[in-house]
DNA sequence: TGCAACAAAATGTCAGACGTTTAAATGTAT
DNA sequence: ATACATTTAAACGTCTGACATTTTGTTGCA
């Protein structure tokens, strides 16, 4: 795990690649203590801060937390849930944003995978999820409801879908999808209506989850797909006809 | 974006933070360039060293890259569906390894969301994705495989079926789900039999893909995730008794 | 025995320096 | 004037050495 090519470039990667690798192949175990940062700059031959940040790369991944004090040090990380979460729904929240991924390409796949929850939500859910679910409905009717909380809402509620699935591993991989469409979503302006029909559909899947009916649970989704594409794209093309006119209007100057 | 709390801990992770944040917000664009080493540590009133040890954290995220030379520094990093996929098959490996999560509840995950593709795939692939499929198929028939190279063929066909859909943003969510149960799978030694019934339940697969049946995908689906339920179960079951057997013969030495 | 002071180990931070890479600016020759 | 070679400067990559801070363990005293 020491060898480290004299030449190539930026030798804190190489190092930090190298004890990555140790770490996912298991020669490392959790909360194991990796030598001192003297000590590593030693064995691989390099100073004190390139072994600084090499390990500061591998604590933004979470794969190391570092203790002060006396026999502080670099331990294996056990990664979280909850860490890995928070990964996972800054990359795919950029991801999204970065590429010009298109809303119905981002919808398609987010409805794709929470139809997946349906079946064992609706079979698993506890009493907590529906009520959850219940709450978030009510609060997206209220009239009051900024954009952005309607849409924080609307997040709460699927999450509560699909944590209802109870299987901690669909969770985490349904908080990118679910999360990182918020920003996509949030560009959107709700008029009351549209909330209304929303909260409706809702209440449909709620009343599926109720009556553990998956079938129903995936119907009342796809309807909801359906109805978001459909406002998103009346939405965009609202906007990019409003665009053409104010550049009508410029070159009518 | 230069607000610092002047105390608690971690100055270089109060400084990546503040970046990160400046990039997420879209405050700072996709190759913007950010201010040099040397200004930031001026802006940020911190030493350089720290700096950078921010930068690399970013850098660990592919956030930004760093080029070197005049009017080089750190840029804004176009995060490209490859690294993001990477992030998250290295952020799911590890938390599938770590987390003990039971084999049952990552093979319940990873089918349930494939299944999330079984009609888009079977309405959308390419002829070329089938074909893939069918050439895996044939190689995880062929005797001599090894274990691993069986549930890297495994791995390529599943990826086929799932970019069939022709969604990149489900293509990189079901790529940790799926990759991710590789060294999972990798613990079971598959007999002959055990192969052979795979590969008929890839082959069915593969069948109702051609037929663009994607109820008769997901059948198939469900199907293959029983089986592999239960084979991991016998062979888990066979080890433990193994192991009870060592210790039994310990026992009565 | 119990508590306080001290020592040691480790990370966090800083300052300054040198090497290397790269692109722009400059200069020279055709 | 253009083309090419040279110089220059900006920036990152790395190193050395030092000091500050935090935490733990140990020693010493009452």
């Amino acid at each position: 795990m020491k060898i480290d090519p004299n030449n190539p470039a930026d030798l804190s990667a190489q190092i930090a690649g190298a004890i990555r690798d140790a770490i996912v192949a298991g020669d490392l175990i959790v909360d194991a203590r990796l030598p001192s940062e003297a000590e590593l700059s030693e064995n691989f031959k390099v100073s004190r801060p390139t072994v600084r940040e090499a390990l500061k790369r591998l604590a933004a991944q979470s794969l190391i937390r570092t203790q002060r004090g006396a026999f502080g040090g670099a331990f294996v990380n056990r990664l979280s849930f909850e860490d890995a979460y928070n990964q996972h729904i800054t990359t795919s929240t950029l991801l999204l944003g970065m590429n010009g991924v298109s809303f119905d390409t981002a919808c398609e796949a987010r409805f794709a995978l929470e139809r997946a929850c349906a079946s064992l939500s609706a079979a698993r859910r506890s009493a907590d999820h529906l009520a959850t679910m219940r709450v978030e409905a009510v609060r997206q009717a209220q009239p009051g409801l900024s954009d952005e909380a309607f849409c924080a809402s609307d997040v709460a509620f699927h999450r509560a879908l699909v944590d209802g699935a109870g299987n901690p591993v669909l969770s985490y991989q349904l908080a990118g999808a679910v999360e990182a469409m918020q920003p996509l979503m949030n560009m959107i302006t709700f008029t009351a209506r549209n909330r209304a029909q929303i909260v409706t559909l809702h209440s449909q899947i709620a009343d599926a989850v109720e009556a553990r009916d998956g079938g129903a649970v995936s119907a009342a989704l796809t309807a909801l797909e359906v109805y978001t594409k459909t406002l998103a794209q009346s939405v965009f093309a609202a906007r990019a006809l409003a665009a053409e006119g104010t550049v009508t209007d410029k070159a009518a100057r």
